[in-house]
DNA sequence: AATAAAGTTTAAGACTTTTTTAAGATTTAA
DNA sequence: TTAAATCTTAAAAAAGTCTTAAACTTTATT
């Protein structure tokens, strides 16, 4: 969950922000002066700066130049003034976004949004399947349930990416012979089943009440419903 | 110079708007309908879009969302309807910014500096690559760990920095030699391991009990987590 | 309910891939 | 041109995966 600093000195608007921040999935931390956002900022952990411009202790201005000279976190700028001057200077000296106080709580939300996804790291290819809660990383070549890696060998991962991108055909083991080994399939042969229980054992593990791969009786086999 | 690509059929505004983009040191080209914009999108090279929502041939909806589609450019939207619920919509919807028409110069000056910059991390940061506790110094052709040297050849730098600038995938034998030798693959080429083996011995040299990069069995390898 | 057929699981050995070492070939720098 | 550094090849050792086989479980059929 995202660390959102909130940087403001009026209570009520504090608790207001940070209430529509939990709403939001986001972890708002509230500080209520310049010098104390400047303490929380080292340690670190997150993801966006909410600055209010008047500020006992610190003004928001300095706080803004001393968050540029060192860390590269996103900074939006809550701020009563709106004439073309100010806020083209709080742009110029690194702020990445103001919004104009009384804000909307929904256009907040979404420059918040704006900026955390600039701030991300380019995620080089949403190379990706899913089913259910199971995200299958085609660039990581491993299968992910909450972040957490399942540890699949080629040809388990071979085989789930081959069934994960027919998630309605059932697939005969002639079939996943065919595509993962890229052989004739031999009708003797019982690797496949070991393959797809190994499979479900680690799937397995990170989430024991979920299916993900079923037996289709007589047939093979193919992603659950 | 940064390219700019202007997406406005009124052509006083086009004009006006291209002749401030250069006097401020950018590139500016042309779109006059949003048809014309996406067959110039794809020839690529663009730094940043400012489009004009009111357009002939698609709107400037639809070309926001082909934009989105398959690019990462940002894009600053130009439009006349201020009102909260548009302009939440259109960042919602992939635009980077907004601003109001008629717009004020400075003000737009200053969001297409603030987007280039977000794009384009500045190459202080650019000159280095991080991985635990280790520094690669783009610059410098080596890593680092806490300013020892590990004296890395030419080859070892490439590999790592293949691998580093994309932490979550496994590199193949064959991605890697295409990237760092630059030719196709042949099956049974051992090269590349022995220069893993000497990469990890340099880095072992640095930091004997971190593990910098991770064997995938029977796909490659990639950074460790 | 008994039987046959199909699927599942386990564990061990076969097999493949990776790691390491070392020597020879090639490139780079002095 | 020579010396040094780097790269490639080769081979043996180490590590991990795959297949096989056998025992067990579930499903379908008689």
């Amino acid at each position: 969950m995202e660390k959102i600093l909130v940087i403001e000195d009026d209570i009520y608007i504090s608790e207001m922000l940070c209430e529509l921040l939990k709403q939001h999935n986001y972890a708002p931390i509230a500080a209520y002066s310049g010098t104390e956002a400047l303490l929380l900022l080292p340690q670190g952990g997150f993801s966006l700066v909410l600055l209010d411009l008047m500020l006992p202790g610190k003004t928001g201005e300095e706080v803004l130049a001393e968050i540029r000279g060192g860390l590269s976190v996103p900074v939006i700028v809550l701020t009563a003034r709106t004439d073309k001057e100010t806020t083209t200077q709080l742009l110029r000296s690194g702020a990445d976004d103001y919004i104009a106080k009384p804000f909307d709580n929904n256009e907040l939300l979404a420059r918040i949004d704006v900026q955390l996804r600039r701030a991300a790291p380019p995620k080089s290819e949403m190379a990706q399947l899913r089913h259910k809660d199971m995200v299958l990383d085609l660039d990581g070549f491993d299968a992910l349930v909450d972040g957490k890696k399942a540890g699949l060998s080629k040809r388990e991962f071979e085989i789930l990416r081959l069934m994960m991108s027919h998630p309605n055909k059932v697939f005969t083991k002639n079939n996943l012979y065919e595509s993962v080994w890229g052989g004739e399939f031999w009708g003797d042969d019982n690797t496949i089943n070991v393959h797809i229980s190994k499979l479900r054992g680690k799937l397995h593990a990170l989430s024991p009440d979920t299916e993900y791969i079923q037996t289709v009786w007589g047939i093979g086999f193919k992603m659950s419903e």
